[in-house]
RNA sequence: GUCCCUGUAGCUCAGUGGAAAGAGCGGCCGCCUUCUAAGCGGCGGGUCGGGGGUUCGAAUCCCUCCAGGGACGCCA
């Protein structure tokens, strides 16, 4: 990245760059112009980078620069952070500059360009924390892709939240996203699932019929089986083996279904990916495998194809093709990724799986790398699973056992806000427990709603504002000098920063955090700072700003969440 | 047995190299003649699983042990 330079001794913007990029490259140019003049001994710089301070008293942003490199300086740290503080470039941003100790150099936003900050958000609106970071490359997020052999479960809705907001977040931040699901409809458990739905089917006859040893036991069977008959009538009764198209008529409902899951928490997809078209409408599948073949990673053994993966780093060989010579779910992925990375050729794929399929990662990024794919493009983000708790019963509710919890029955229960920041508020590594019973209740304590309040109260003064007639189109911004109306203008300026962070380590359990800290920050302000006061009009017309700043800011942070904001509660 | 994730306040969890460890919930005490009290203020609460190491500095990195979850199929 090419830095900015100095010009005359005033800094140059960074165009695009964020407050906190920015500040780190006017720390780095300091210190290389007091290496310059000698006043620090000449040493290899480290990457320019600041920290956020814990306290308020040390600043907005502080560099350990003087910390790093008083060893291989051989100087005092104090000293070094004078010399940097001494040199800091010129630039509106900045206010006071000290030294602390051991070491740090502490900096202060200017009061007067914060204040300023509010114009430029109100500028950005539903933009507000975009940036061009991705440069158009094509991001695939695939996630969720459950087997379209049951309803979606309350863990699924994991996945469809950390998926779809880091979507959202990656948009934002300037990249060319995708949504895909994987639609699993060509292995054995589709075929046992369509099974099945034929022995419901024949049993809604009167027919003798079992279902299968590992079949699905659950209602909503009987339910499509019905369907089946309503709409076609009687015509699979009599084959032998299960009708292809009864199968396809099964998943098709099917995904029906989760489509409208996902509809319900705000999920949509860009592509419904059909395993089947692997096979059948291309020959993805059998390229695939024969450039795994040119490439020397394949060995037949006891009947069956195998990745020599062994040979690559594994503990073990695995299966591709069956002795049967029938494809492995295996295959079928390497086929997939094939598919992703070197047919449609997204710069990065990102897979997002549970941690029952943990075991799965290592072999799939070793295929991936014999298919000759460049290293980083694929990422699995591998999510622990959900933990449900009903009242003091704690323990995993499954399909097979039929204590399954929908996700479907939650999202109705709670709404899809409640869901997706409660989802998303938790770290993928993170087991998660979530209390069934607690989400069902409205509880005025719900996060969700202090958050969306924030921005319902913010509706209710400007509205106010509008119906009195109160214009605000221009106004002072130097009148914003108390300390909870800076506070409010600096954690604003966090979400350009944040959502560059969630870019770069895909991690959007941040947002709910910070959402739950604006909202605060504006809570406290409206506590302490009266905004419809008549008595000042000058003020009131700067406040209104802020309070229209602060919305745009909540409006997109609840936005990236994939959550509704309220103009009334 | 091997591999992956986790262990931070009573509970659920943030914080992954910086300055005195945070939030929400729960508990206790206060605040509505003023823009929405789904709000605000205060009090109490921690051997950051144990031990060792690296570092100017460790909840954060390394080693080891303990505990919980997950995975080790010609299922997906």
């Amino acid at each position: 990245m090419a830095r900015p330079s100095l010009k005359g001794g005033l800094f140059a913007l960074g165009v695009g760059m964020s407050v906190r990029q920015e500040i780190a490259e006017l720390v780095y140019a300091a210190a290389k112009a007091a290496q310059s003049a000698g006043e620090i001994p000449p040493a290899v710089l480290p990457e320019p980078s600041v920290e956020r301070p814990a306290r308020p008293e040390h600043g907005d942003y502080a560099s350990s620069l003087p910390l790093r490199l008083s060893r291989a300086a051989r100087a005092n740290p104090i000293a070094i952070a004078e010399a940097i503080s001494k040199r800091m470039p010129r630039h509106a941003a900045l206010g006071e500059v000290s030294v602390a100790p051991p070491g740090f150099v502490n900096i202060r936003l200017a009061d007067a360009w914060l204040a300023d900050q509010v114009n430029a958000i109100i500028a950005a609106g539903a933009d507000y924390a975009s940036s061009d970071l991705g440069r158009g490359r094509r991001v695939q997020i695939e996630f969720v892709s459950a087997n379209p052999t049951g309803p979606l479960h309350v863990g699924n809705g994991r996945w469809a939240s950390i998926g779809d907001s880091l979507a959202r977040v990656l948009a934002a931040a300037g990249y060319g996203v995708e949504r895909e699901y994987l639609v699993n409809d060509a292995g054995t458990q589709a075929l046992i699932f369509a099974d099945t739905v034929l022995a419901r089917y024949r049993q809604l006859f009167g027919h003798e019929a079992e279902i299968p040893a590992n079949g699905y036991p659950g209602e909503y069977v009987i339910d499509l089986a019905r369907e089946i008959k309503d709409e076609h009538g009687d015509r699979f009764l009599d084959a032998t083996e299960t009708p292809a198209e009864l199968k396809r008529i099964s998943i098709e409902k099917m995904i029906a279904r989760i489509r409208a899951d996902m509809t319900a928490i705000g999920v949509n997809y860009d592509v419904w990916f059909y395993e089947s078209s692997l096979y059948e409408e291309s020959d993805t599948y059998k390229v695939a495998m024969d450039r795994l073949r040119q490439k020397g990673a394949v060995v037949e053994k006891e009947g069956a194809v195998w990745l020599a993966s062994s040979a690559l780093g594994e503990d073990k060989d695995n299966v591709l093709i069956r002795s049967n010579g029938a494809p492995t779910y295996f295959a079928s992925d390497v086929a997939y990724h094939y598919d992703k990375l070197i047919k449609r050729g997204f710069d990065q794929v990102i897979d997002i799986w549970g941690a029952d399929h943990q075991g799965h990662v290592s072999r799939v990024k070793t295929a991936v790398q014999a298919l000759g794919v460049e290293d980083g493009r694929l990422e699995i983000i591998i999510g622990q699973l959900v933990s449900l708790r009903r009242g003091d019963e704690l323990g995993r509710f499954s399909k097979r056992a039929g204590n399954l919890v929908t996700l479907r029955e939650i999202v109705d229960d709670i709404g899809a806000d409640a869901c997706r920041f409660f989802f998303l508020q938790r770290s993928a590594d993170a087991q998660m427990e979530f209390d069934v019973d607690l989400a069902k209740q409205q509880s005025s304590e719900n996060p969700v709603y202090y958050v969306q309040y924030a921005h319902a109260r913010i509706a209710g003064i400007l509205t106010q504002a509008a119906e009195r007639g109160i214009s605000f189109e221009q106004a002072d911004l130097n009148l914003l000098r108390h300390e909870a109306e800076l506070t409010l203008v600096r954690k604003m300026l966090l979400l350009p920063e944040l959502v560059e962070s969630i870019a770069e380590n895909h991690e959007p359990h941040h947002l709910p955090h910070y959402a739950l800290d604006l909202a605060t920050t504006f809570h406290d302000f409206y506590e302490k700072c009266r905004v419809l006061n008549d008595e000042e009009p000058a003020l009131r017309a700067a406040r209104l700003r802020l309070a229209a700043a602060a919305k745009v800011v909540l409006a997109r942070s609840l936005q990236l969440m994939g959550m509704t904001a309220p103009e009334r509660m």
